[in-house]
DNA sequence: CTAAATAATGTTATCGCTAACGTGATCGAT
DNA sequence: ATCGATCACGTTAGCGATAACATTATTTAG
């Protein structure tokens, strides 16, 4: 069926004997075509096995009907998931999605990566690089007077900015309080980098949650890890070192929780006896790890299907001349409970 | 500088008093131009910020300096450094990714993503999707007869296609060879779905490793996991209250290893002294489980990186009206030894 | 000093499609 | 019978760029 010569619109109007609109009208599903000539036209569209170029479409509407997404951090579970539910939202709305992933926050290259995708016409553009706050802001401000709709995925509230964000506070609270629920007294807390949003988020939400029990001096137990396991496994031994009162531990991600839970059986740390750890992100694995890993389990690929939906919202509002308005969505994660925290 | 209303080079031509063409033929760094209108042109095209229509380009010029890539599997290791390594050296190269995930491998909806991607004029295609060989094998001859060439990232070999694949089945005679040489003698092995291309080499190269040494009977000792930590847990207990005998495992993912390490400790079984495990594809908590988990360590990025550029000069190629031809290009695995299989 | 080559532009047609407008034919209402 | 509406198309003119060819100077060679 599929042949190598293009087949154009031109071709099947003439296989069809009608004009190429009639054929635009019937491949656009309008309404004033007479069914016979309907059936005609697509009968031999089926012969032919005629497809739209797409690309000449998107040139005569002045529309692509696909978005741009700028990512970071294919490797770690959430960003991941985050993609993935962009792309599927993105292909279940008709649209398509031009990927461009950055290793690092090099402005100049993310404005090369940016305009890259203005000059391919992308209707919109999906920012889901977690991370640094202020150069996000920095961006978003340069954004601001773009010609097309930008979502934002996880980072601080700018008044302009539509923004889609899991309430890191709320989860690191939830795995605070169950910590203390469970009896431990003294939650440390091994963080991520201090530039980052989400790092931010969750130590804001581990302050709370310590600061109502009255807990004093939390920076002495809290240490500050890459994402990686290796900075948790380091970190735990800091941290316990420096402050031999902690019974349990909250860390921002699963990956440096498994670091943790593997230098805690280094020093012949029982958990959870001695030490309750709880970590954030409910990677696939973690409830394979020993013992299993309690953490926050966050529905990233909701995050990604959301900031689609509210880009296409966008991208319609636009097209008919509104103005579309809205606050952060936030979306909540929850607490799943495994054996590294309960005794 | 970037302003919402699109300037076109129409605008660029009429500011700088010269014909659109000119500015065609300077944007393109084409010889035929003078210095000083080069220089004038150019100073228009920064005051303006001028961009060209990538769109517009694309439909003149016959070539989009896009290639589609279709996918599976975000949230494995592998499938997602692919991507990445996709990614990367598309970028590098001057051409801009289109994207589509499958879920599963229905048939229809394959063909649907393979038009669109078509319609949408890509270059060439991508096919970074592992798994099932013989429905692989329908998809490849059918798309045998299109217009734009298609790479295959990790499948089996067919006289026509391009193909970029591990080595499997050498990553798995070398994490069996290097149980067998530390002395272990019975390697019972946690396979993947046995309709997946790298599940059979995997498969293929232990029973290769396995024969030389004369062990008979290897469906006794052998186990067909899903990749996931769970049936790599479910596998470990089957396969040894079937077959006591059995002394080290060699696990076709490092999912199904970890869900065997577990097995291992709720039974009591000691690792490596008991039992020694070997895991495929080296994930970066590999390094963190307990014990640390030996494993083939395959460089999936740069199986995606040759990918792109097979796809590139094959694009050349048929440009100049060239046959480009290639056999698979091989990428070798090699073995990480950690704690689980040295005793 | 003239013909041919070269350099530096401009013109025209086209890529494949759609928007906007135009044109007959049919039809019901007055 | 006349008129405007509606239907079912066709025509024309772009979308924003490039390819191919045409057109001027301006050299260069013989």
């Amino acid at each position: 069926m599929p042949q190598s010569q293009k087949v154009t619109i031109k071709d099947v109007a003439e296989a069809a004997g009608v004009s190429t609109q009639t054929v635009s009208r019937v491949i656009n599903f309008r309404p004033d075509v007479s069914p016979e000539t309907k059936e005609r036209v697509q009968q031999v569209i089926e012969e032919l096995g005629y497809s739209p170029n797409v690309i000449a479409r998107s040139l005569a509407r002045g529309q692509t009907n696909t978005i741009g997404v700028i990512g970071w951090g294919l490797g770690y579970f959430g960003p991941t998931s985050i993609l993935k539910g962009i792309e599927q939202k993105t292909h279940e709305l008709g649209f398509s999605l031009l990927l461009s992933l950055i290793e690092d926050f090099d402005p100049s290259q993310i404005s090369d990566l940016v305009n890259n995708l203005l000059s391919r016409q992308v209707d919109g553009i999906i920012w889901a690089v977690p991370g640094n706050d202020r150069m996000i802001g920095q961006l978003s401000s340069r954004f601001a007077h773009f010609s097309v709709p930008i979502v934002y995925i996880n980072k601080s509230r700018r008044d302009t900015d539509v923004i889609v964000a899991l309430e890191n506070q709320y989860g690191a609270r939830l795995a605070t309080d169950h910590l203390l629920a469970q009896g431990y007294d003294c939650v440390g807390i091994i963080t991520g980098p201090s530039d980052w949003w989400e790092a931010q988020r969750r130590e804001h939400g581990w302050r709370e949650a310590m600061g109502e029990r009255g807990i004093q001096d939390l920076d002495t137990i809290k240490v500050v890890g890459d994402w990686s396991a290796a900075s948790g496994e380091l970190g735990l031994r800091q941290l316990l070192s420096r402050s031999p009162q902690i019974d349990s531990i909250f860390a921002s991600n699963d990956q440096m929780a498994l670091g943790a839970l593997r230098a805690a059986r280094d020093l012949g740390i029982e958990i959870p006896g001695d030490l309750g750890i709880v970590g954030f992100d409910d990677i696939p694995e973690a409830a394979f790890f020993y013992p299993s890993l309690s953490t926050i389990q966050q529905n990233a690929e909701s995050l990604g299907a959301i900031a689609v939906d509210q880009m296409c919202n966008m991208i319609r509002a636009r097209k008919r001349g509104e103005v579309y308005e809205t606050d952060i969505v936030w979306v909540k994660p929850r607490l799943v409970v495994r054996d590294s925290s309960t005794r």
